[in-house]
Formats: structure tokens, sequence, C-alpha cells
DNA sequence: ACCTTCTCTGTAAACGTTTTCATTTTTCAT
DNA sequence: ATGAAAAATGAAAACGTTTACAGAGAAGGT
């Protein structure tokens, strides 16, 4: 028993005017006359009518919807980003749908069909993966695609990224000029771009300070606090090959190590430092307050969308050209997690 | 010069068979003769059709969409319950439309429009605030709407929610079986329903051990860590009114408090203890770690959606009827920022 | 052989818009 | 007053589906 919703053909009837007209009155006023003008705009308050976007967007052809590709939306990391890019959107009239992949090729497909099937204008990726449809397109076509956080080497998309490569640079080069010589290197997965680039800023601050880099000294874990914890225990046991410098590439695992240096009877940061990274938002507030790398992940996400409203602008078609990666800076953001290296 | 999409009308042709036959071949396999069936398989594989869903949305008059309101999509605190949504929408075929409201009641109206206009089958409220289309809608007349976290008292809707109350009394009550007695109540904003069910579960537990209720020791916050670091900076400066213990609405003002306990050379839990709210993701990992209240929020998103699911299923019209809220429980976690009341 | 029933398929209407094109009305210079 | 140009409007097609209805064969019982 819903109430029957009005059309525009019940506003055009109390207006005593053709459904063209009222589509005129809204979408083009200037050719309307001012007197139908009215007429229609008391229909439409009588009437209580909403235009039905459904009919709308199929005459166009275009949805209005952006899909976010999201690895995992219950991450927090992702949070800040989505705010950006919802900003942007929604004041470009673009609604945003998520795709919560999950890392499983098969939702990418499903949603990357979304594009196809005009559900979505266009896409943003976050999930680091071109989705199988997307990889098989021929090269010519560019689909509305920006990418953000994880590179794809090779797509030829649009990107919008920091640069982690001179960022794990800059913090390695940072706990080498405070006198550490024995760093450790505590990753991401080892198949990922992320850790790929930070381990190689890592590898470039050791070459250019003339350090060996030792194999012992790198721990594989996947951003998360138990696997700080883990590595924390596994690095710091022995005070033969304790490092007293632990680059870690996320805050999550920084805080794990702290937690296992504690465990271990060790100060933070009079016995060990901890670099972190992401700058979280608990970061400041934790003891000691983290010294980390900023990603300022609410603005990856307001240039991800600019990047994309950009391609989707009719005005600008310059859809050719590939573009160079967009880099938003980081920034070093040092607190007390790390100091001098200890003497002895 | 996009590559011009296959519609149903090419599948036909190439199978030689109308598009009616396609249809029915995609929806109602077993009213169509198995060779036919065949012949549509071929042409879709050859023409690579996918259907467009604007337009068969259209015919169907539904969306597929269900609209989620968040007050802030940033905070960190509504990702797990989005998931929990995302997760039981998309087992049901619905995509996910998050509004990001920002607390403005203009966006929470338009984005409730969607309903009306077709842009959405159903909506989720996390923001705590009827939208104003909504509340003037005819009392008979029962949106696919729900609510979760923050009830909206006097609505009719389904809720699911916390109890509150209860949680707050509990654990006030902990802190009154270690010997505490003059413990603080570290609040949200006076406005919100959760600082109220709150406040009221803390009052109760009080005056169930017949304890006088001192305005001074609450302190009116926003959750954030600042907030926490306001408080205790306030409630904690004079060692004469100082309270022993604190109940603090989040895990935030709970970390604020005690970094600034530590500031002024408190220890926690032996000079105070500090009661949290939420269990948020670091809390086990914080120094000391969080003794707290933990709500499922990842659960709270599960049952919001399966309820909305229930209502817009057809096979279940038990579209009346106003149902009591769906309580998820809750758990005290206890761990190390809470201990015995200090003698003296 | 014929009627009935059943299975399968096609025709066409409908969903609610926007927009092209043609037509009507108005304006305005002559 | 007349005609031309300009402004305002309406009729109808189109967007890509689903589905009610009807029609065409095929099967089967008499």
């Amino acid at each position: 028993m819903h109430e029957k919703i009005a059309t525009i053909e019940d506003v055009a009837r109390h207006a005593g005017v053709s459904i063209a007209t009222v589509s005129r009155a809204l979408h083009k006023p200037d050719v309307v006359s001012q007197t139908t003008r009215e007429k229609v705009q008391a229909a439409i308050a009588t009437t209580g009518y909403t235009a039905n976007v459904m009919a709308r967007n199929l005459r166009l052809n275009r949805s209005g919807m952006i899909l976010l590709l999201v690895p995992d939306i219950g991450n927090p990391f992702f949070s800040a980003i989505l705010s950006g890019i919802e900003q942007g959107a929604s004041k470009a009239g673009y609604n945003v749908l998520i795709g919560d992949t999950q890392n499983d090729p098969d939702r990418e497909a499903t949603y990357a069909a979304y594009l196809r099937s005009n559900q979505a204008d266009a896409m943003i990726l976050l999930n680091g993966r071109l989705p199988a449809p997307l990889a098989n397109s021929p090269a010519n076509a560019t689909p509305p695609v920006v990418i953000a956080c994880e590179r794809i080497p090779g797509c030829g998309l649009p990107t919008v990224i920091i640069d982690n490569e001179q960022a794990a640079f800059e913090a390695t080069t940072h706990l080498i000029n405070h006198g550490h010589r024995k760093i450790a290197n505590v990753a991401g997965p080892g198949n990922n771009i992320l850790t790929v680039d930070r381990t190689a800023g890592y590898r470039r601050a050791l070459s250019e300070h003339g350090i060996a880099i030792d194999p012992k000294l790198t721990f594989v874990g996947d951003y998360s606090i138990d696997a700080g914890i883990a590595a924390g225990r596994s690095l710091l046991a022995d005070p033969k090959t304790r490092p007293t410098g632990l680059f870690c590439a996320s805050d999550g695992m920084a805080i794990g190590v702290i937690v296992a240096a504690k465990e271990l009877g060790l100060r933070v940061p009079e016995d060990v430092s901890v670099f972190g990274f992401d700058d979280i938002h608990l970061a400041a507030a934790y003891d000691p307050p983290l010294t980390t790398v900023r990603q300022p992940r609410r603005r990856l996400g307001e240039q991800a969308i600019a990047l994309l409203l950009d391609r989707l602008d009719p005005k600008t078609p310059n859809k050719t050209g590939k573009t160079d990666p967009v880099i938003v800076p980081t920034e070093l953001i040092i607190r007390q997690s790390t100091g001098p290296c200890p003497q002895g």
C-alpha cells in the first residue's frame, strides 16, 4: 500500500502543460517562460514531485555513481581516504558506491563489471590490483579509472600515491643520522608493492651511508600489531644481534615492536628507537609518542577524486597521454619513539 | 569513441530470437527450451553482453541500493560497522551507498530524498537523528529504515543498539567493587543519547551503592583524545578532589586521561584507574592495556542489515508491529588500566 | 482426423525521463 | 496591418529492460 509517487506526468497535468515543458522548467529554466515556470513550480510543490533518478539516468546513460574498490572497508586506514573521496564526489554531484573486495579476484571482477553495466560511471582502485576484466581490455581504451595508494606498475592509468621509497629513505636516514648502524626493516608482505618500494628506500639509505645490508635484520610482517610483536620478540631477544633502530612499515607494527621491547625490559627510545609509518590517529598519544611518516590520507582521497573528476569532465578531454603519477608529499613526524643510538 | 556496448537486442539478433526470449533465458531458464537457451548463451558470450542495470531497475522499480547515513565516514569507529553491513548487503545482492552527512541536516534531507526518488531501496541510519522528510512522513507509513548505534526515542523504527545504560552500570560497578568511591564521569556531548544513557548507568551504579553523585566529577567531552587530556588535567590536578577512578565514554578519552595522568606523574592503575568504552583496535596494545567495554561493532552492522533485509523481504510481511530494539551484548574487557583503589 | 492441452516463442506495452523536431505563439520592425 | 524572426510549447522517439498476452506448433487422448 505504498503511497503512489508523483511522476513528471502528474506535475504536467497539474500545471496544465506537457511533460517536456516540466522537464525543461527543471533543467533549462531560461528557455521556458516566467509564467509557466511558476505554474510548474507550484505543481511540483503540490504533488511533492521528486524526479526518478533511475529513469533520468537511463535516458542520460550515466549512473552518477563512483565505485570505490577497497580491499577491506573494515580497516580504519581507509576511512580517511574514503572521507576525502566522498566529499569531493558529493560536491560534484556523484555518489560513492563502496565495493569491499576482501582481496577476492572474483569480487573484484564482479564490481569491475559495474562499469560496463552502467551501474557506475567511474572507479577508484585502492586495492593495488587491476580487476581481470580491466586488465584484459584493449590497450587504447582508457576506462575512467584511477589508482590510489598502491601503484600498479605499467598499467598506464592515472595514479595518486605517496613516494614510499623516498619516505622510507628519509626515515631510515633519520635513524642513521642519530648514530644508529644496526637498523632492522620490519616490512609488509613480500609481494606488496608498498613493501617493495619501502624496502628499496630503506636499502638505499643504508647503502648511501656505507652500511651493509644484513638479511637477518629484515622481518616480514603484515602491518598488524601482532606482527609487530612477533617482529620485536624475534629481533630484540638476543642482545648480541639486537638492532638499535627499527624502521617499521606501519604504525601498528611499530606499536607491536614497542610492546615486545617493553616485555623484554627495553626502554624506547633509550635502548631501541622505533620508527613507524602512517601516523595513525593514536600515534601521538601512544607511550612513547610515535616517531613516524605521516601519510596524508584524506589528501590522498581528495587527489584521487579530483583526478577522476577531471577525467570525467567533458570539457577537459585530455583522456590520452599517460600522465605521471601524482605524488602527495609525506612528512617525517619526529616524536619520542626514536632517539640517539645508545653507547657501547 | 567508446566501444558500443551490447544490448539485449544485439544478443537477440545474434541468437536469432526475440529480446523477450533472451530476457527469459536469463531470468526464468526453465521456461525456455534447451536449444534456444544454448543459442542465447552463445550469443551472450560472443557479444560480451552485460545487462544494463539501470534499465532493469527502472522496469522493476527498484535500485538495489541500501543507503547508509553516517555522521562522519572518516571516523574509524564506523568502519567495522560498515564492514558488517557491506557484507550482509552484498550477500543479499544489494549495494551500499554511503552518505556522509557531516551532521548537516540539509545533507541528511538530501540523502533521505534518495528513498523517494528510487535511488535507494532502503536506509540505515547511524547518525542518531531522523532526517526531516522522514520525521514529517505520515505515521502509518513505515519506510524501510533501520536505526543503528544511536536509538531515536519514540520513532518506532526497527533499531539495533547496545545497552549503553547497562554497560556503563557494569563498568562503574566494577570500579566500585575494586574499592573506588570517588569516581568521575568523563562523558560525551550532553545532547547525545549515548551520553544520556551512559551517564544514567554511571549514576545508577553509584546510587545502588549509596555513593553520592558529585557534579564536579563530571566532565563533558566529545569522545576525542584531546577531550580526554583536558578532562584528565582538569579532574586530576588537585590531589584533594582527585577521583581514584574514571569512567570514560570512549577509549579515545580514556587514553587522553591516561596521557594527562602521566603528565601529572600519576601511575595508571596504581594511582588512578581508567575505564574506557568501545575497545578500539589499539586498546590492548596501549600502555597500560585499556580496561574497557567492548562494543561488537561488526556485529552491530550485521544485525542492522539483517533487520533491514528482513523488512525488505516480501516473504515476511511483518512490516507492522513496532518491534523492540535489538540489543547486541557488550562485554567488559578487564585489562590493566584499572586496579584496586589506592590506600589513604 | 480433431479437439485439447502443453510448451515455447514473439509482439508490444510499460517503467519515467530527456531531447529533437515541428508547430504555435509572441515580438517587433516595417 | 504584415511578415519575419524569436520565443515558447507540445508530440513523439529513445534509453534497455521485463512481462502480460496471444499465437504457433507439438503432443496426446478420443
